[in-house]
RNA sequence: GGACAGGUGGCCGAGUGGUUAAAGGCAGCAGACUGUAAAUCUGCCCGUGCAAGCGUACGCUGGUUCGAAUCCAGCCCUGUCCA
């Protein structure tokens, strides 16, 4: 399998993206011989992605460093339905209003990551409300619904497992995959998609539209899956103490950003390095065998690629100064976040609510009871500590990797 | 519409009248050890308060009781089977 002609399956394979393709051969073949347009498709549950979907983004963008046509497909319609796969309980709905809203967030993303514009490996963007939206139901069930059937769609997974769990899946959420299935020949009708990537767990998703084309068009369509990312450790991938890891800017600091992948484990460095940077293959081989304590630097180099791709140059730079001061010199960096002393200053614990390092003043109390609470390095002991507002400028830490400016009302 | 089972803290899941802010697990936070890693060990893990305490909390509403997540009634929601 590894003895691919076309630039794009070497690539992809190389890098770690292949999980399942519905017909290697196939694809390879194609893609050899001319461009080929491929899409994946993206929810519009959130102002923001997050780093569960960079590797479907990451993907696009490997699609066009190859050669090819990468579409962007925002779910507007889908959106709309909610996607059951991988989840127990149905998707609260969201107004057509915060999709909209949404989508419009998560463009940004997609300019800093693919080129756009209206030549032949040029992205586009479509949203799937465009053409689902006028769709009327008659229509759609003598058209697409012929071509399922009701046994073969509760095998998914996606169904059985809800059923199984004897949880609810309402029959909005059961036609979610018609309605995938439906953009995938629809847009090899409209935009000449041969091909629908996806991560593992739309492997079903895919097939649907792949046999829907072949069925309604007699195309040739094909699908491939990223295998689903999780941490060395096992667990889902994305998650901070601040909860997701949002790739826009206003959703999570570039900061928190770049420590995110500062902070990775040992033994993902190398697959995050050939997923999420442009790299060459020879580089990270050396980078993610650096013997023991070494592989940090190798960390780094992860953290200011993928902050670059996804945040710019300067988001960058700057992060990782701060991360130098911070860190190698116990100093404050430019881009820790800020806490406005009063000029009568405060106590310790609302120093650390203020700032965000806790939720709560109880939270607080516990920080501080348990030794993570530090102001200049030293630790905090009590509750009752103040701080004074014109002292000058101070550090405050929460525990070893949280670090923050307390500057005086000047 | 009927019969049965169920709805507990971010999640899973115990708990059938008081000692239950609610066992245990997961996730999370902090400390030790380290390399801003992993593993391991320790502590914490609803809010408020220095604290005693107070306020909220076991689907919703009402009731029984000195006292209810636990008993009763009605309602809402979910599942299974039946119509």
């Amino acid at each position: 399998m590894t003895n691919y002609k076309s630039s794009l399956l070497r690539l992809l394979d190389e890098r770690g993206y292949i999980h399942q393709q519905t017909d290697a051969t196939g694809l390879d073949a194609l893609a050899a011989t001319q461009v080929v347009p491929g899409y994946i498709g993206f929810d519009a549950t959130a102002p923001s992605l997050h780093i569960g979907n960079l590797v479907s983004i990451m993907l696009l963008r490997r699609l066009q460093q190859a050669g090819h046509k990468p579409i962007v497909l925002m779910g507007g319609g889908t959106t709309r339905i909610g996607d059951p796969t991988g989840r127990d309980e149905s998707r609260k709905m969201l107004s057509d209003e915060t999709i909209e809203a949404n989508i419009a967030s998560i463009r940004t993303i997609f300019a800093r990551l693919l080129k756009f514009g209206d030549g032949p490996t040029d992205a586009v963007i479509v949203n799937n409300h465009d053409w689902l939206g006028k769709l009327g139901y008659i229509e759609l069930l003598q058209q697409v619904g012929t071509h399922f059937t009701v046994n073969r769609m509760l095998s998914f997974d996606s169904v059985k497992l809800r059923l199984e769990r004897e949880q609810p899946m309402t029959f909005l959420e059961f036609n979610y995959m018609i309605l995938q299935g439906y953009d995938f020949r629809h847009l090899s009708q409209t935009a000449g998609a041969r091909l629908q990537m996806g991560g593992s767990d739309q492997w079903g998703n895919i097939i649907n539209g792949v046999e829907l084309g072949r069925r309604m068009d007699g195309a040739e369509l094909f699908g491939v899956t990223t295998p689903l990312l999780t941490t060395a450790d096992g667990a889902k991938m994305g998650k901070t103490a601040a909860g997701a890891v949002w790739l826009n800017e206003d959703s999570l600091p570039a900061y928190d950003f770049w420590q995110f992948w500062r902070n990775c484990d040992d033994r993902d460095v190398g697959k995050f390095l050939r997923l999420f940077t442009d790299l060459p293959m020879a580089e990270i081989a050396r980078l993610e065998t650096l013997p023991g304590s070494e592989i940090n630097a190798a960390k780094v180099v992860l953290a200011n690629e993928v902050t670059r791709l996804c945040r710019g140059d300067e988001a960058a730079t700057t992060a990782e100064a701060t991360a130098a001061t911070t860190f190698a010199e116990g100093g404050v960096g430019a881009d820790l976040p800020v806490f406005t002393l009063p000029a009568a200053g405060v106590s310790i614990l609302d120093a650390l609510v203020g700032i965000g390092f806790a939720a709560s003043r109880g939270e607080a109390k516990r920080l501080v009871a348990g030794g993570g609470a530090k102001i200049d390095g030293a630790a905090i002991s009590d509750e009752g500590y103040h701080v004074p507002g014109n002292a000058g400028e101070s550090r405050i830490s929460a525990g070893k990797k949280k670090h923050g400016v307390l500057r005086p009302a000047s």
